[in-house]
DNA sequence: CCGAACTTTCAAAATTTTCTGAAAATTAAA
DNA sequence: TTTAATTTTCAGAAAATTTTGAAAGTTCGG
């Protein structure tokens, strides 16, 4: 297979599944692109890549900056920005979990605790069924928050053993 | 708050985490309705509830029968189809991981194994830049996957251990 | 069988999300 | 300062997704 052929699949593939995660087809697929590009690329290069408009591409080139997987290089000598994919995958897997959670995940755990003062007897079977979901939920959010910080520690602790390789 | 008002609310939250996570909306109220009645529901109940068509209502129990995390209910001497839903919030979640991992994950994990043979100079910098990206997701999907079948056992183990107590 | 009760399907409508492109804003060289 | 290059914004257009509801299909008691 051609390289520019298999790119384009690539592309079209981490699009697919970032739609299927909640995520901008767009979005994924600039972030695709830059996975695979040796050099940073400038928006005109996205734009032509992927065939978007600038204003897509500048939103999109934004959002993926804010979640810390993409990040602005600038050339000597060039007005031009350019950008550039954080390419360690599981860094970039910690950056997008660890975003998903304080972003999607903490803000509805925090608004559950607003519902689990319910007027009423505790020990109605109606009662009873929606706290102890709710409480459940919580639990298990927490387990899971936990976990994840867990991993994301692992991914810090492992980079500083990186680090010190570079001067073995 | 009265108990109504806060299932409502309740609803609405895992509506909103669904669509951000690239669930259907209507899905994600209708398991969230189901988690919190302590008694199976009727089609008709949750047209009612959630204030949605009985053809919407259908194509979305019928989605999460598939995903295995509600199920149909018959009772005696009535011809409607009442549905429930898992109640164990560590169930439901190691359900809708294994789910998604089968359905969205794989299939791209390995449509990547045809990109990996590119045509060319194997040091040229484009294509390894590609090549070495498509290996470390393979590797990184890889990790990821024995870790998630890891908590999967952990998961079955444990029920196990739950059957147990109930003959204590 | 028949027909009432219930479920399923799916084309068209409604809604939501994404994208465009031109105007406004910013930046920096001259 | 002026001007040209570049980036940003956002209202409206386009596209994608979801929902409706009525017709078709199924099931089961009599």
């Amino acid at each position: 297979m051609k390289l520019d052929e298999a790119k384009q699949q690539f592309i079209q593939q981490w699009g697919i599944l970032g739609t299927q995660w909640g995520i901008n087809r767009t979005m994924a697929q600039i972030h695709a692109l830059l996975l695979v590009s040796p050099d940073p690329l400038s928006a005109d290069e996205i734009m032509a890549d992927l065939q978007i408009s600038r204003g897509n591409t500048n939103m999109n080139v934004r959002e993926l900056m804010d979640w810390g997987i993409v990040e602005k290089v600038l050339k000597p000598g060039e007005r031009k920005e350019f950008f550039s994919a954080e390419k360690d995958i599981w860094t970039v897997a910690m950056k997008i979990i660890k975003e998903r959670k304080r972003r999607e995940v903490e803000p509805i755990i925090n608004a559950l605790n607003q519902l689990k003062d319910i007027e009423g007897n505790k020990n109605d079977k109606e009662i009873k069924a929606f706290t102890d979901v709710i409480t459940d939920i919580q639990k298990f959010a927490g387990q899971a928050s936990k976990g994840v910080d867990g991993l994301v520690k692992m991914d810090e602790h492992w980079f500083a053993g990186t680090l010190l390789k570079l001067f073995r």
